[in-house]
DNA sequence: GCCAACGTTGGC
DNA sequence: GCCAACGTTGGC
């Protein structure tokens, strides 16, 4: 099982979003290497949620529940073809503590990030270890 | 609102 | 296939 890290702007989509929807079609993302962290994902693999440019921070957990497909939001490519796609989520948990992106970068043990080093990439890989420290810096008591 | 970083496009 | 120009993203 892998972890991952997915970023939504919440004035478009924000975690509140996600847990008052059964699942959610991840559509839009139109950058190649974010499609292909998503096309890497399995089922039950489990995904941080940030909220980018409005709060800056780490909110919630959710958990791919269908692998990737073509997004139902693209338009085909001038071969008729659709290139892009996208997995389902749906709400895990929230954080107790949202993680700040601010307090990602002063800890020494996460300034490494995709988060950090890849600012511009949508949908990134997280270590384990990565992944247990923010659970318990978010406030999280049992690990996910 | 600005700017750095990065991806994409198009000319050669 | 290279690289300059341009567009977009996202932090500040």
């Amino acid at each position: 099982m892998a972890y991952w890290l997915m970023k939504s702007e919440p004035d478009v989509f924000s975690f509140t979003d996600l847990t008052n929807k059964p699942v959610e079609e991840w559509h839009g993302v139109r950058n190649f290497t974010a499609r292909n962290n998503m096309k890497a994902m399995k089922l039950g693999d489990l995904a941080f949620f940030y909220h980018s440019n409005v709060g800056k921070e780490i909110v919630g957990i959710m958990k791919v529940v269908k692998l990737a497909h073509p997004d139902s939001t693209a338009e085909p490519n001038d071969k008729g073809k659709i290139v892009w796609e996208c997995v389902d989520v749906v709400a895990v948990e929230p954080l107790p503590k949202p993680v700040t992106l601010e307090v990602i970068k002063q800890t020494p043990a996460l300034a490494n990030m995709a988060l950090v080093k890849l600012s511009r990439l949508s949908v990134g890989p997280v270590s384990p270890d990565e992944w247990a420290l923010i659970c318990k810096m978010g406030g999280l008591k049992k690990i996910p």
